[in-house]
Parts: structure tokens; C-alpha cells; sequence
DNA sequence: TATTGTACGGTTGTCTGATAACCTTATATG
DNA sequence: CATATAAGGTTATCAGACAACCGTACAATA
């Protein structure tokens, strides 16, 4: 008996290679925007897989507003201005610019949500700062608890904005970074800076305490620019 | 003939609708973060519909990383701090404090969006912002078409920078708060600011070909804020 | 001619049942 | 005790069918 190896290998998860191909596909202008795809039986053919797995693909590119299905009709690609939502893919981090670029979107955000927070936290935003804050002053330092505190940390900060924009985002970013770092962590190298940005933290949390949004935005720029420079990437800034 | 009505209302979209009703499950907090999901077959069963549909309900919500699936052992809700994705859901912005907030949010990312378009941009970059603005100054004015060359203007800041994630964020938020604005736009109101609009981005556009940040934020932010006034909106700044 | 009704083919949406791949647990085996 | 094997459950994929819906062509009608 003769194997066809030439369709799709299927190794892992079929559904979101397929979805990942035809994405490319239209991000890539091979099929314009408004422009309908094949058939859902004939993307299976082409692909050499069921129709569940296809309609599977499609709905998760519907699902990132890529294309639109009309029931009788047939699906289309849109074009990118109006997707549903914002992902980021893991691997682009890896790339050290990329990496870059993402810290200097988030040093802007960050720097206003430390204003805003400053002028609009509660009493009970300020003590879960507070639970944070000790967390990472705690004995264990910096383990894998204090690198969450530290993520905890700036995580109230954007939700004492009472802006849920600000925590949607923000809370997205940090995350992303926070996966990065550790993907490239060296252990030695983070254990003598423990100290230092423990102490910028609470600079942070004793402006905010303050009211004082212009001295919560400074510490707030001046512990992500130590970060910055820790972690060795160079950021503009005015 | 008696008919069952106790069932989904099958009006429209039927995995989108228990997908989402899943997901307020698990945002809820009803099913735990790492708690497992009952098995397909009896959440086909629950909501009355085939298992076709729930597993691209389930598919959905992987998507947006709201829970995992391990094949053999069953679907489980993952704490919300690894979502993989971002998503405004549309009727969220109909209301006007939810407005503002993303309004707040967009107005640091655009200054210092305008900062780093002012370092960073390419010759081709400023031809394009220039296309940009010829097409708002046109005979037509404000028509749909000025509008979308207003989008435009600012998605092109974003790409001047030439940091990948200030186009991807800045767009994405753009783009929803152009849907609302269009939502709920007076045509008369705006016919009268047009000049006033269109010098503010003459400014922007000449603070960026000096390549001064400084001058470019500031230009950028005056805009904002004029532009947040006529929206009716009360922006905190510093 | 212009409009309306209708039948038809094509496409997506949903259902059903079956098989494959995989994991966990229990049981047997050395 | 450690390892191998069997069993059962769950997701992944497949295949084929019917339902719902759309657009078009064409006939019927005014």
C-alpha cells in the first residue's frame, strides 16, 4: 500500500494549523479581502482532512474576525481593520527586539495607569497593594511567589484605576512579559537586584498612598526604566 | 403535535451562544480555574444540542484561552491571567463611562505613539501621513470617507513608529472607538469642527517631519484632549 | 415592460454514529 | 516492588446525512 504524505502532517493539533494557513493566506493578500473562500468541502479536499476540521479552522479565524460566514453563502475574508480581538503569539517574544518593543508599549500605560491609580484607589486597592508588597518582601525573596508578587503588584496598581481598559490591557502585557523573563531568566543575576526594585516598589506604592499622581507617574517611569535597563533593553524616552 | 420550546432558542449562532454561556460559567467563578469541564457528551445532553456544536463552543473558548484541552482527559478552565487573546465585546461601549475609559486608556499609547513616529519615521512613512491628510482636507470633507482617512492618519502614526505593538494596540482600539463614534455621531455637530480638526493633525503632521518628540507628543496630546472635549468626555491628565 | 412568485442548486449549520488516539487507573506478572 | 498489560473513559477526527438559508433563473402575472 502506497502512504500520501504529501497532505498535512498531523502530528499536533490539526484544527489551528489549518486555521493558521489560511490566515496567512489572507493576512498575506493571497485571497483579498471580501474575496470568498473555496468551499468547506473543497478546503477539506485541498487539505486532505474532514469537514469538521475545517469548519473547526474556520470558526477560530471567525472568531478573530479574519473571515465572516454567511449560512448559504459562503465565508469571506475580511479585511483587518475590524478583527474582534488581539493575540500575541508566543513565539515572537523569543526575538529580543520584539521583546523590546512590547516593554516600550507597556511603559506608557503603565505610567499613566500609576497616575490615575494615585488619584482614584480605595482603601481596599491600597491594603492588596499592601498584600503584594509583602509577599515579595517575604523571606523566600525571589522565587517563583515573589516574581508573581511583583506580577500581583502591578496587577492592582492598574485595577486601583477603576478603569477596566486599563487592567484588560495592562494585566495582557505584563503577562506576556512576565513569560518572557522567564524563559530567559538567569536565577544569580536576579538575586542581587532583589533589593533594589523592591525598594522602587515602594516608592510606587507611597505615592500612591499620597494621592500624588505626578510622584506616582515618576516612580512608576523610574522603576520601569531600572527594569528596562536590568533586563538590557534600550528604550526611547522623552 | 406538542412542541418543546424548554431548549436554546435556536435563532442564531448556536455555539456562539453556549460558548459564551460557559465562559460566564467560568468567569463567574461557578467552574474553578483548573477544575474540569463535564465531558462533551454530557454538555450536549445539558444544552440539547448535537456534540458537533459544543465542541465548537469548547473550541472557541480555547481560542481565547479560557480553557484547555487535553485529549483523553478532558477539558479544564484555566485561570484567567493566560488568556491568549484580547476582546472588546461590541455593546460594551454603548455606554459612556465604558467610553471614556477606553478613551483614557488611548490617550497615552497615541502620545507617546506621536514621540516615536517623530524619531523613528521613513520618508515613506510621512508621504503617506501626508496622503492621509490631503484626503480629510478634500472637497468632500467629512463624508465617511474623511473619517476613514482621520483612522488613517492615526493608524499611520502607529505604523511610523515601527514598533509592531503600538500598530497592533493602537489600531484595534482605534477601530472600536471609531464604531462608537459612528454609533452615535451628529453630523451637523461635526461639519463645524472639521477646520479646527484638521489643523490640529497639520500640526501633528509638521511637529513629526521636524522629528521633535517633544513638540509631536504635545501636539498629539492637544489634539486628544480637543478631541475629547467635543466627544463630551472628562479625561483625567498630568 | 416590470413585478412577483417559485423552483432549483449550492453553501453553511447541525445532527448522528462510528473509529482512532490518548490518558488514567486498576490488575496482573516477574 | 517495579513493570507490563488490559480496560474504560475522553477527546480528536472522520463520514454521511438532513435542515436552513441564500442567490439566481425563469415562469407567471399585471
Amino acid at each position: 500500500m502506497v502512504m500520501d504524505f504529501s497532505q498535512i502532517r498531523r502530528n499536533e493539533h490539526l484544527p489551528a494549523r489549518i486555521a493558521s494557513q489560511i490566515g496567512r493566506e489572507i493576512s498575506e493578500g493571497r485571497i483579498a479581502p471580501g474575496e470568498k473562500l473555496p468551499t468547506e468541502h473543497i478546503l477539506a479536499k485541498t487539505f486532505g482532512v474532514s469537514r469538521s476540521v475545517v469548519r473547526e479552522a474556520i470558526a477560530q479565524l471567525r472568531n478573530e474576525g479574519l473571515v465572516e460566514t454567511r449560512q448559504g453563502v459562503g465565508a469571506f475574508a475580511t479585511d483587518f481593520e475590524h478583527r474582534q480581538s488581539i493575540r500575541i503569539e508566543q513565539g515572537n517574544l523569543a526575538d529580543h527586539a520584539s521583546f523590546q518593543s512590547l516593554f516600550q508599549l507597556r511603559l506608557p500605560l503603565e505610567i499613566e495607569a500609576a497616575g490615575l491609580a494615585a488619584t482614584n484607589h480605595t482603601a481596599e486597592d491600597l491594603m492588596k497593594l499592601d498584600e503584594a508588597l509583602e509577599q515579595m518582601t517575604g523571606g523566600e525573596k525571589w522565587t517563583e511567589k515573589g516574581v508573581l508578587a511583583d506580577l500581583a503588584f502591578h496587577r492592582q496598581i492598574a485595577a486601583s484605576t477603576h478603569n477596566e481598559y486599563f487592567l484588560l490591557f495592562l494585566g495582557f502585557i505584563a503577562e506576556r512579559i512576565h513569560l518572557a523573563i522567564n524563559m530567559a531568566r538567569e536565577a544569580a543575576v536576579l538575586t542581587e537586584i532583589v533589593e533594589v526594585t523592591i525598594a522602587e516598589h515602594v516608592a510606587i506604592r507611597d505615592a500612591l498612598a499620597s494621592r500624588d499622581p505626578i510622584r506616582a507617574r515618576e516612580a512608576m517611569r523610574h522603576h520601569l526604566h531600572g527594569a528596562a535597563s536590568r533586563l538590557d533593553l534600550q528604550l526611547k524616552v522623552y
